[in-house]
RNA sequence: GCGGGGGUGGCGGAGCCUGGUCAAACGCGCAGGACUGAGACUCCUGUGGUAAGUACCUGCAAGGGUUCAAAUCCCUUCUCCCGCACCA
């Protein structure tokens, strides 16, 4: 392929002019993709979001926009601490990946130990792939400033940062609370799905049991549920016999819980003391008082089911809705011990579901449950519980709660619970789980995290009326930003390990890494200005960011404050107001509930509505051949293959136009090079274009070719405006190529019509495939960068409707008589074709001025019974509408006798004297007969 | 559980928001033909059914409804996928 050898050329060329540095001058637009994080090599679906991006600045500059699309690191957070820690480790999977990495990179072997070897130092791994990222944006002709590049880790940056949060604490939403996560026993750590063992796959999450005292001797047995509003219809207390309980002093209470139980609760709770152990099978039969419910004595009975290990490890039992306890009871009927007590026992239902008596019961029953280690036991729970939740109403027995329907009570009955110190809750993990390195997990209670609070009403209020007056595609996505905006809550923004800008309010903590990158696309206004003049992180002072970002303050004063020069704040000052706000953002909708929300809340918080952001596009994964790429399944094609592979050219035309921003791409290996054939042809049609000379249009088919290419070009433009990329190159680039096609068959010396067009096909086709574009525009002799030229635009007269339905007529024709030679399965010698009769068209008219009112005016015609029928077949097609003008019939056929001997080997006949089979009354306007010969 | 998005031909996937121009863009696959020493290249043609013709019939997950008219609007059912807080 030809065309991969002159786009090195062509990028080392913009770099030189420096064409994607812009000034301050004119109509300016801001283009934001979030910047990577550099942890490690890009795969081809990584570059679907930053090519987008790339042929949104591209267009936006051939509108004469003045265009700042900048790019940076990100390196917050744990994962490339992680990284280092695990080689310097040793650890063996960690090492072979990054060798892997530095493979794609360094085919020397003895480099690319070195290269691995320095990876020990965070900064290192960043580094290295932050280079090798901008290597590769620039082979794929990204259209990048790379003179405001920075990473997170930078003293200037963790300057702006920590002014961020400053300003974020005057509006008083950076707060201290506890808070539960999932915890380390052994490494005394909060534990992400990184640390998990098989964490990735099957999620671990945090529930929140509502533990609810019974009271018991000196004390309370706890029992944990996810259904309090059940605690109605307790019946008795499950204890596992085998497992051991103790007594435990909380806060000023004292709990009788597992064992395990008591552990964890000294991670959620301040003061947890243990006393004695209990083995379970020594408190049965003994009874509890169910103060919250139903005042009732209850039994406390042995099941195998409960796991000590699991929440309180005490149950109680609910035997009218839940399947466990119902079939648990029946099971001990048959002990010796306590058979007669359960068998005492009457489920007490609270719940009234339509078409069941005693739910739990019945669902054993029917499902064939014959002991309480069953595992058909899980679905019945599952599917009763559902049906509950959805359908059922708390009956009379619930006290207050009577007639509420199930799925409107949980949260009211917790509550009441907790506050009357009839309950509290217990934290669980949604599964067992152990870190990589094998020791357990548990949920513990933070007490001094710090979170940004998204839930006061005026931020929510503000977020949600911007958001509507926001450009966001695809639209669809507004919804979810609504949603996103109800749901957030307190987040915690500060973690105690981890890469980034330490928390300004207690340097203990590091800010987290989403937090520390909602607002910093203000940061690339002016980072360019500090780097050049070198300014230090103490320079930096809140003083001069609300000076820059805010006009806030006296020149002189914070020119003195900071010992920054009065001129350059003055400069970053203007810097920062002719670029802002940003314009659009572009990423995958993944980040649409976390990222892209504190995005558009933080700048509402900090910023005046001026500044705000004015539009967010989103597109899909890619993924190739059907599946997601993986390491796992070793599918993975580096981005950094690409433009030596296929060209960057290539790949971006596939990864635009085989589909739209909403839809997933399939990298399919034979579409990629179906679109390289097409590709080739383009080049093709130039490459004779750019050695004819121009000449103006001659014929009625010149006319057809300029006005479909025109036509095209309008819609394209219509397309790119409304970032429908897709549809753009189908109509600019695949159809067009169709019609080229057609127009060789029928034009002499296409290539010299081509040219006449070939400098505004070639603009509309830069955003997508710019190298070639590039070429092109050079070998035609046009002036500069076609990258930068203005976007063409329609010349007058050049769409010409009446010549495109013309040549449509023609085409019909042909499809016509192919369909009519197939049939006869005859090879004709001669075509003779007839145009209807002229009371035909007068008909057609007629229909076309009056609609149905046509048939009327029967009187007007001869034959009055052919004529109905044809005004009937008008009306039905509806013709007042298609909007045709009209042409000259047979002046366009006589002309296509070329042609047609060149297809079909047949002479045509246009002869209204010579017609056998009558085939002239046949013929309908538009439609001419054919009759072959 | 909470929230969101889908189900169209052999396949991928347009179209549905703004109902008619939709047997359904574009592409892949498949079939026939041209070219060729040969072809996995390229080009042409065809690809639901019927029909010496411009049309008709069937059809867009299933069922029902609104309408002169529905892949498109409304309701019900079935079914698939994605995100969910410390994680970039």
């Amino acid at each position: 392929m030809e065309w991969k050898s002159y786009e090195a050329k062509w990028q080392a060329k913009w770099k030189t002019a420096k064409l994607f540095v812009p000034n301050k001058k004119g109509k300016k637009f801001f283009l934001t993709v979030p910047y990577p994080y550099t942890s490690g090599a890009f795969h081809i679906g990584h570059g679907r979001t930053y090519t987008t991006g790339d042929v949104i600045a591209r267009y936006k500059r051939h509108q004469g926009l003045n265009v700042l699309f900048p790019m940076a690191f990100h390196i917050s957070g744990s994962p490339i601490i992680s990284i280092s820690d695990k080689i310097k480790a040793g650890d063996k999977k960690t090492i072979e990946m990054y060798k892997q990495y530095i493979h794609l990179y360094e085919k020397d072997k003895k480099k690319a130990e070195q290269i691995l070897s320095s990876f020990t130092e965070p900064k290192a791994v960043a580094d290295f792939f932050a280079t090798k990222i901008i290597q590769d944006f620039q082979s794929l002709g990204y259209s990048i400033d790379w003179t405001r590049q920075f990473n997170t880790g930078e003293p200037s940056y963790n300057s702006f940062v920590e002014w961020q949060f400053m300003r974020l604490k005057d509006r008083d939403v950076i707060k201290k609370d506890k808070h539960p996560v999932i915890f380390s026993i052994k490494e005394a750590q909060p534990v992400g799905e990184d640390d998990i063992k098989d964490g990735d796959t099957d999620k671990v999450s945090i529930q929140e049991f509502t533990a609810i005292k019974f009271k018991f001797k000196q004390g309370f047995l706890v029992a944990a549920t996810l259904r309090p509003e059940t605690v109605f219809g307790a019946t008795n207390l499950w204890l596992n016999p085998d497992a051991d309980y103790v007594w435990t002093k909380v806060e000023k209470e004292e709990w009788l819980i597992s064992v395990q139980a008591a552990e964890k609760l000294g991670y959620q709770k301040h003061e947890v003391k243990l006393a004695e152990k209990i083995k379970g099978s020594k408190l049965m039969g003994q009874s509890v008082k169910n103060i919250v419910g139903n005042e009732r004595e209850l039994p406390i009975l042995p099941a195998s089911f409960v796991d000590p290990d699991h929440a309180t490890g005490v149950v109680y039992s609910v035997p009218a809705h839940a399947p466990y306890d119902w079939q648990g009871l029946a099971d001990l009927r048959k002990d010796r011990k306590f058979g007669e007590l359960a068998g005492s026992i009457e489920p007490i239902v609270i719940i009234d579901l339509v078409g069941w008596k005693v739910p739990a019961q019945e669902i054993c029953e029917n499902m064939g449950i014959t002991n309480q280690n069953d595992s058909k036991l899980e679905e019945a729970t599952a599917k009763l519980y559902k049906e509950e939740f959805y359908k059922g109403k708390l009956n009379s027995k619930c006290s207050k709660f009577a007639g509420i329907d199930i799925n409107k009570i949980k949260d009211k009955v917790k509550l009441k619970l907790k506050k009357a110190r009839h309950a509290d809750i217990f934290f669980e993990t949604s599964r067992k789980a152990q870190t990589r390195s094998g020791s357990k997990v548990i949920v513990a209670v933070l007490k001094d995290q710090w979170f940004i609070d998204y839930s006061p009403a005026w931020w929510k209020k503000q977020a949600h009326s911007w958001i509507d007056k926001m450009f966001i595609y695809p639209d669809k996505y507004r919804k979810l930003f609504h949603d996103s905006f109800d749901w957030l809550d307190k987040r915690p923004c500060a973690r105690n390990k981890g890469l980034g800008t330490r928390f300004p309010f207690d340097t203990s903590w590091v800010i987290e890494s989403l937090s520390d990158s909602t607002i910093y696309m203000a940061f690339y206004t002016i980072v360019g200005l500090i780097r050049q003049a070198k300014l230090k992180k103490e320079q930096l002072k809140p003083e001069l960011f609300d000076f820059v970002f805010f006009g806030k303050g006296n020149l002189t004063a914070v020119s003195k404050t900071t010992g920054v020069a009065a001129e350059l704040l003055k400069d970053m000052r203007a810097e920062f107001e002719y670029w802002y706000p940003n314009d659009l953002r572009h990423t995958a909708p993944a980040h649409v509930s976390n990222h892209l929300s504190f995005f558009v809340l933080h700048h509402i918080a900090i910023f005046p509505d001026t500044e705000w952001p004015r539009g967010i596009s989103l597109n899909e994964l890619l993924i190739r051949e059907g599946v997601k790429m993986s390491k796992s399944k070793g599918n993975v094609i580096p981005l950094t293959d690409i433009a030596n592979k296929y060209g960057a050219d290539l790949y971006r035309l596939y990864v635009i136009s085989s589909a739209d921003l909403n839809t997933v791409v399939d990298w399919k290996e034979k579409d990629v090079l179906a679109a390289r054939s097409k590709l080739a042809r383009f080049v093709e049609i130039m490459e004779a274009a750019a050695n004819a000379e121009a000449r103006k249009p001659i014929s009625q088919i010149d006319r057809w070719l300029v006005s479909r290419f025109y036509s095209a070009l309008d819609k394209t433009t219509e397309h790119m405006d409304k970032t429908r990329f897709r549809d753009a190159m189908i109509d600019i680039f695949f159809k067009l190529l169709n019609d080229i096609s057609w127009f060789e068959k029928r034009a002499d010396k296409p290539a010299e019509l081509i040219r006449t067009i070939a400098a505004d096909w070639l603009i509309a086709m830069a955003p997508v495939i710019p190298h070639i574009s590039e070429e092109y525009w050079n070998r035609l002799g046009q002036n500069g960068f076609v990258s930068v030229a203005p976007w063409p635009k329609i010349k007058k007269g050049a769409i010409n409707k009446q010549a495109e339905f013309e040549e449509k007529f023609v085409q019909q024709f042909f499809d016509d008589m192919r369909r009519v030679i197939k049939m006869t399965a005859k090879k004709p010698k001669k075509i003779l074709v007839y145009t209807a009769l002229d009371w035909k068209y007068k008909a057609l008219k007629l229909v076309a001025n009056e609609k149905q009112a046509a048939m009327k005016k029967l009187d007007k015609f001869d034959n009055k019974k052919l004529a109905a029928k044809t005004l009937q077949s008008f009306i039905k097609q509806r013709v007042w509408e298609l909007d045709r003008p009209r042409i000259d019939e047979l002046g366009i056929l006589r002309q296509l006798n070329n042609m047609v001997k060149h297809e079909f080997g047949a002479e045509l006949v246009i002869d209204d004297n010579y017609d056998p089979l009558d085939k002239k009354s046949k013929a309908m306007p538009f439609r001419p007969a054919v009759y072959l010969e």
